[in-house]
DNA sequence: ATATTGCCTTGACATTTGTCACGATTTCAG
DNA sequence: CTGAAATCGTGACAAATGTCAAGGCAATAT
């Protein structure tokens, strides 16, 4: 499953052999149950993770210590938390499996020496971090803009998948709204 | 007032007088008046603004045509629709000033002449970035996880000021609330 | 200076959403 | 395979928020 990485990488840095193969092993593999803490708030982000396979939820607690779910990252994309990661600040968010999962990580020490070592992993951070940045763009337009019912069709057009593959109480929790009033929403599509 | 944006790159570029100049260079300046668009949805965005002095939204429609406001930017701070931008594909969102305003900006090419040639330049766009980032991830958690009150109450903690700064019908659209219920809420504290 | 415009507050009411409760079904672990 | 736990849908009611309307005040432009 490795190729995973591989091919992802080959499609942004190029099909240069020698660099992809040093920046892959600088990456370690993963394979976590469902429910697996890999991220606790309050901790420093050690790592940043390739999903090849799986499911993560990114997500904080409120004042009732109900979940609140800001991302979730499905395979072939990245996650971490990346301000705590750049900074080595304490994390605001937890980050968990949420079905059985295959992961590649890096650490801090493989990622800074990737970043001065090879001028295109760089483009490839930089890329994340555009990535991750147009999502959460995405998603703040779509919460401020839009009512729990849009919100549901959002999802499904640009996330389709995920309403079917996931629980109703973990997209209650990305949507912003409570299980029952999704579920009640759901019927009138 | 160029002397803001001078300040301001010293800090992140350190004090290289040549590169400086050669940055500075680049950006032209920008007088505005209240309520002027800067960007409108659909067009390209083609600059790169720093806010000397004033104060500029950035916001989208709903279906009904409301404004909801994702962004409010004020002096010494960055300003753009950087997916737009960094693509050059049409933007989703507006920008427009709330003050009488001073800004400096930069055009596609001057910012690519820039990354190429001065290294350290790649730094301000890249912290540029991480800055966005990590302010949507704070924005988005605060909406999923907070209500119309505790939002309120975040605003104030942080980003003090504000409130005091601008309308409450601007406030209300930040914080995805109608202005009345931010009047009645504010009265409950 | 004055007219105009927009802004803030408040009331009344409609709508949306949350909370609690319950039973039926599904999923999961031993 | 089987009991325990989680999930899902639904009803009843409470709470939060939106919408519409109106009046007073402040800011702005001519």
């Amino acid at each position: 499953m490795k190729n995973m990485l591989r091919q992802h990488l080959v499609d942004r840095l190029g099909d240069n052999t020698d660099k992809i193969d040093e920046v892959i092993s600088h990456f370690k593999i993963l394979r976590k149950k469902r429910n697996e803490m890999l991220l606790n708030q309050g901790e420093i982000c050690k790592n940043v993770y390739f999903v090849a396979r799986g499911c993560l939820q990114v997500f904080v607690y409120d004042a009732e210590s109900n979940e609140t779910t800001r991302d979730i990252v499905v395979e072939n994309n990245w996650c971490s938390e990346l301000i705590s990661f750049g900074n080595q600040t304490p994390s605001n968010e937890n980050i968990r499996t949420v079905e059985i999962s295959e992961l590649y990580y890096i650490d801090r020490q493989g990622f800074q020496k990737m970043m001065e070592n090879v001028p295109q992993f760089r483009n490839v951070y930089q890329q994340i971090l555009e990535y991750s940045y147009a999502n959460s763009v995405y998603r703040i337009n779509t919460f401020v803009a839009l009512s729990s019912l849009e919100r549901i069709k959002w999802l499904m057009d640009n996330r389709p998948g995920l309403m079917s593959r996931l629980s109703g109480k973990l997209i209650a929790s990305y949507l912003g709204i409570s299980q029952e009033t999704f579920s009640r929403l759901k019927g009138k599509l």
